[in-house]
DNA sequence: CTATCATATGAATATAAGTTCATATGAATG
DNA sequence: CATTCATATGAACTTATATTCATATGATAG
């Protein structure tokens, strides 16, 4: 029991009326989880130049091949990413426009508090 | 030494230099990990339906008055959310609109995805 | 079909992050 | 000024997450 000296019921039961379900206010979380590296930030950056493959993205960003790839399964399961194949390789670009509006938002929140 | 058969050199180098600075990325990255969590989003919501105290957070989370002080100074480190005393109780409030920006545009993101 | 390059994946490890518990601070009230 | 309510904070614990290492898969070329 918290502090339950207060009564503030009715307006309580109205801010929790208005609350989206569980569901959707995890599956946000989730996907902002993904915003949320710096390692994947930088490779969505490297993709804002130019679709790249696997071994190009771990160059750019001196990291091991293993790292990046599990990085881009997080980001193509967020479905912020797309691949297809081409030869050997797996080119990877950017699903959408969302990325760069989410992202910019983010951007813009930065540099207005700073 | 990773996989350095190829050489697209030129190109990723072009796409190096235009990589914002490391503290930029991690700062995105540092302020979109705090919309990643569920229990934050769920605060934030409520606040989109009104300026409330700790204690009224707490109840209408069903979560520990603890739990919530802790998530409300990652969001006030963040300017996400600001707060006032009255008499004895603090008010959070979000800080801005980039928040509910930031917000839809990730519903947007998930609602065409699915 | 074997060797090689490119990528993916599983297990292990290390680090970060969220919640709880106990307690401290801070304001109001009698 | 002692008590109570409201909030904050530090430490401990637990769970999640990122990276590495080793290895598997998949495609191509010889």
């Amino acid at each position: 029991m918290s502090h339950s000296k207060h009564n503030h019921s009715e307006k309580l039961n109205l801010v929790l009326s208005h609350l989206p379900e569980d569901s959707l206010l995890c599956d946000l979380g989730d996907l902002f989880k993904v915003f949320g590296d710096t390692t994947r930030m930088r490779i969505l950056f490297a993709l804002f130049q130019s679709e790249l493959c696997v071994c190009a993205i771990a160059e750019v960003l001196h990291m091991e091949q293993s790292a990046i790839s599990h990085q881009l399964r997080i980001l193509r399961e967020a479905k912020l990413v797309s691949s297809r194949r081409e030869g050997k390789t797996n080119i990877y670009f950017l699903a959408d426009d969302h990325v760069r509006a989410i992202i910019e938002m983010g951007y813009e929140h930065l540099t207005e508090k700073a």
